[in-house]
DNA sequence: ATCCCGAGGG
DNA sequence: CCCTCTGGAT
């Protein structure tokens, strides 16, 4: 199955776009219950005016929301996000901790958004489960937990370390682009042989005509 | 109506 | 554990 994945997504990686760690923190807390195509959408002139913490740390909330408004939760987001800048400047000199338990400590970062800057940002081990990671994974048979804690601590024992971060983008692509939450393409999905759930599906009638997408994992 | 790279409060 | 925060896409 980790084959399979990595045959259809051998480029996968982190679609939003940041330059630095903190602005990947950014976009991180951004995405919550929205898509990195909307967060990609404002953080250009975002991080154009406010580049780093310290631009952060000096906003209101009523300045930030208005360019975070489109994406949702902004009230709370613009309030976590102008706090946990200044905790930065205040007491990491403005930088990012390379440490789960610093970052989770910071407000409006989980457990998920801290494994993403720690594995996408500082290339550390870890495996941020996101509902991508959740759904896909159990799909898949990789997991089983009801939780996204237990499902990470299955991914942990099942994924070699060294393959934490790559297979984390890999779910996640597949989550966006055939296994949906709603009506996922099983049918034109090539991993469905070895899917509970895609074999499942070709068992109550959906025909599965197995052509294996082309490339739809590359990038031009 | 349901979901999107969630987190915090009660 | 359940609720709420939020706009946009499907």
């Amino acid at each position: 199955m980790l084959d399979g994945l990595a045959a259809l997504y051998p480029d996968a990686r982190c679609e939003l776009h940041y330059e630095t760690p903190f602005q990947l923190l950014v976009a991180t807390m951004l995405s919550a219950q929205s898509t990195d195509a909307k967060v990609n959408q404002v953080t250009p002139e975002l991080f154009r005016r406010y580049p780093d913490a310290r631009a952060f740390a000096a906003l209101t909330p009523e300045e930030l929301a208005p360019h975070i408004q489109s994406i949702g939760l902004y009230r709370t987001k613009s309030k976590n996000i102008i706090e946990t800048a200044r905790i930065l400047v205040e007491r990491f000199g403005g930088e990012v901790p390379r440490d789960f338990d610093a970052l989770v400590a910071l407000p409006g970062v989980g457990r998920k958004t801290a494994n993403v800057v720690l594995s996408t940002a500082f290339g550390l081990p870890a495996i941020a489960v996101d509902t991508h990671v959740f759904r896909v994974g159990r799909r898949l048979g990789l997991a089983s937990g009801d939780t996204p804690e237990r499902v990470e601590a299955e991914l942990r024992q099942r994924i070699p370390m060294s393959e934490w971060a790559v297979t984390h983008h890999r779910l996640i692509w597949h989550g966006r682009r055939m296994c949906h939450a709603r009506a996922p393409k099983c049918d034109r999905c090539p991993l469905w042989v070895d899917c509970p759930h895609g074999l499942k599906a070709a068992r109550s009638g959906q025909k599965n005509q197995d052509p294996p997408v082309d490339n739809i994992g590359r990038v031009d």
